[in-house]
DNA sequence: AAGGAAAGATGATGATCATCATCTAAAGGA
DNA sequence: TCCTTTAGATGATGATCATCATCTTTCCTT
């Protein structure tokens, strides 16, 4: 049964959103066309509409992904003018962050899949990637720019691996551990007060 | 056909030898269980007279990869007494590292795959991590227990992060820009020079 | 109003997967 | 030396996978 333009674009918005939880829940090979079809209301025939394969899907939601979490930390800072840095730290080492990887940073979730993946999608990783260190590098307080960029640099990595450490490990105050410290750590090297 | 009891033993660490590599380079469901047989010269029939089914062999394999870790990194530190903590950076944080992560440590090769996994795997990367922690905690220079080992908490975190960010990325200079940066910054953190 | 185009449903394809039953041949105790 | 045990090979199982051909139904153009 055909359908309107309008419905058929919004099916695939559907399809990009329900794979771009899935992926970061899952991982890119813990998730089939299935399954992501049917998280998207949709039967499994449909795909092949919408995107050429299964990488190609990949490759899309990456993009996606990429551009949302940019526009989430441009949200992050608009709302706090006066210490975005700190508020940035908060929102990514937060436990809710930690506990819902379907909503959170795609590095943290998906960075040894991308690692694994074709020239698409870690390019996807790259261009957002140096957008997330563009804002980190204007939230970060400092007067040189270039000393801002690499504690914007080290930052990012001590971000990503906090997030993910205190996901692979099974004793909860161990986790507990590496968000806390990461956040104490990380405002101490910007100058800043816990 | 029966083999002697020797040859037993030694057919069940080529298995778990072969799974430690395959399992880092393409992750726990990107290896199936026919796969490790064969790099292990075997017929996949075999597998179960081993283990009990595969997330059975993923705990082994990572319990053991996580003992190798905390044994590879004691050697580093015993190959540099007078500058253990940036011999420790040097190996993790090189192009070496990165390029071939069959090699190399799992939280950056497996940290998301793990979060993603049961408690025995999630068991055994604590307990890894905690022995990370332990040795790097004590190849950090300073007085304070505690201060070193909350840096050690923050160096870790950085240094998988950062393994996994130039791994993720398209871009051969911003991966180097990652991985030349989180050296310089973690040296200059624990008071030692570039 | 009519006909072509296409979105999505249905169902099949062959590949790959984890798991297991059965068979074999050799090991190691008697 | 014989017999029991068992490691590993062979091959089958059913599930799941990505992909695609076909069909139906509706949109949208003419």
């Amino acid at each position: 049964m055909r359908v309107s333009r309008e419905k058929t674009a919004e099916n695939r918005e559907r399809i990009l959103n329900a794979a771009a939880g899935l992926f970061r829940t899952r991982g890119f090979n813990g998730v089939g066309v299935a399954d992501i079809m049917q998280a998207a209301d949709l039967t499994h025939g449909g795909f092949y509409g919408h995107f050429a394969s299964k990488d190609d899907l990949v490759a899309q939601a990456s993009r996606r992904t990429m551009r949302r979490a940019a526009a989430n930390w441009e949200g992050v800072v608009a709302d706090a003018p006066d210490h975005p840095y700190a508020a940035l730290l908060d929102h990514y080492l937060s436990a809710r962050h930690r506990d819902d990887p379907g909503h959170g940073c795609a590095f943290a979730a998906l960075g040894n899949d991308a690692a694994r993946s074709g020239k698409a999608v870690r390019h996807a990783f790259g261009e957002g990637l140096q957008q997330l260190l563009d804002i980190l590098t204007e939230a970060i307080p400092g007067r040189s720019k270039a000393v801002r960029r690499r504690k914007a640099v080290i930052a990012m990595a001590a971000l990503v691996g906090a997030v993910t450490l205190a996901r692979a490990v099974d004793d909860p105050k161990l986790s507990e551990e590496i968000l806390g410290t990461a956040r104490r750590e990380l405002l101490a090297a910007a100058g800043l007060a816990a």
